[in-house]
DNA sequence: TGACAAACATACCGGTTGGTAGGTATAACA
DNA sequence: TGTTATACCTACCAACCGGTATGTTTGTCA
């Protein structure tokens, strides 16, 4: 029993190499820009073992997404919403956070979700509809968050939390977006501000 | 002269033809992903003609940017703005026609510059520059109705112009994005009111 | 210790891609 | 009419890609 959950232990090591140099690839290149060439060479691993673990360069996509992406958005945008009482002054301080910790370089990259969001929704229903289930889960969250939010009164009781967490991803990407073409963290303070001010405005 | 004139049209005309199935194939499949071959099937184009006009897919890809989602932008976005004296209704406006003519595969597809600059900023700096280029001078062409939306008593005497400018292309290419991997005109519309809202709350 | 399977490693393949070399048709001009 | 340049056309190529077939090592269990 210890032996086989130490081999599981070490099998889930050469995974865990592969994919998370898969998402930096991917991240840097895009899906049909990486080259898996490339994620083995950055690593030890080779072409066997990496198709020991994932039977296709979608399905290493797939797990990326699921495995990675998912669990950041949950852990960074999420979680630390829903254990606040005040949505608006804990979205602003993640905002303000993620707005010190980022550097030139994640700017350039831009979000990875966004990133796969935009090149493979419409290539590919498989991917679209994992990163779907992602964006749906961090939506659900800020709903969640503002609900509470009005319940005990920091937020406007007339704010429709649907429309209004669906606007914040979507200018959190776009916002993102727009630095990472201007390579420019001027740009991304400068409309994360304008986010902020956008949430004071939904307080009560 | 008047012969050598119609040569430049038969030789623009051609050009053209290439230049449009090239946005389209890139606007369905993105700059990596487009294939010259499926451009030239497209039309009655050989490869030998398309070298002839652009000697690189680059070059190519460059001449989209700058003649075709330089123009569209521009004619849709911003030169309905610069002649209203409300801008805040002028953009309602455009929103919610936007909203009405726009098509499922549109939504699909998402909005041609910000799937160029999501896929090829990181990797391409002619095309970042670009980009960029096209970026700027929407954003400009804003400022420029809100400053002029100020004068006239339409717009908030304390709305910074330019970080308002920017939040709003970054909600607009963020709410596309999102619809784009929803797949869904009812995630843009809805995210589009809360655009609307957001446009409101500027008002003086 | 021997059998067997999981975990790699290596060499190779067919297909597609952007790009090129070299020929041809057409039309303007001297 | 001969010359020349523009505007194409066709056939081909090297490079790279994802994927596979086959071999080898390593560890477990009977």
């Amino acid at each position: 029993m210890s032996s086989t959950a130490r081999d599981t232990v070490q099998q889930l090591a050469t995974r865990q190499v592969i994919l998370e140099a898969a998402y930096e690839e991917i991240h840097a290149y895009g899906f049909q820009g990486a080259s898996l060439s490339k994620i083995l060479s950055s690593t030890n691993v080779t072409k066997g073992a990496l198709y020991h673990y994932f039977p296709t360069k979608l399905e290493l996509g797939y797990a990326v997404v699921d495995e990675i992406l998912s669990e950041h958005i949950q852990q960074t945008w999420v979680q630390p919403l829903l254990e606040a009482d005040d949505p608006i002054t804990a979205f602003k301080n993640i905002i303000m956070q993620t707005g010190n910790e980022i550097t030139e370089e994640d700017i350039q990259c831009g979000c990875p979700l966004n990133n796969l969001a935009q090149e493979m929704a419409p290539k590919d229903e498989g991917f679209r509809s994992r990163v779907e289930t992602v964006y749906r889960s961090w939506r659900k969250g800020i709903e969640k968050a503002l609900l509470k939010g009005q319940e005990n009164g920091f937020v406007k009781k007339d704010v429709n939390v649907i429309s209004v967490a669906t606007m914040i991803v979507a200018s959190l990407e776009g916002c993102m977006g727009l630095a990472k073409n201007a390579q420019s963290k001027k740009v991304l303070t400068q409309c994360g501000r304008s986010i902020v001010d956008y949430l004071e405005s939904l307080r009560a």
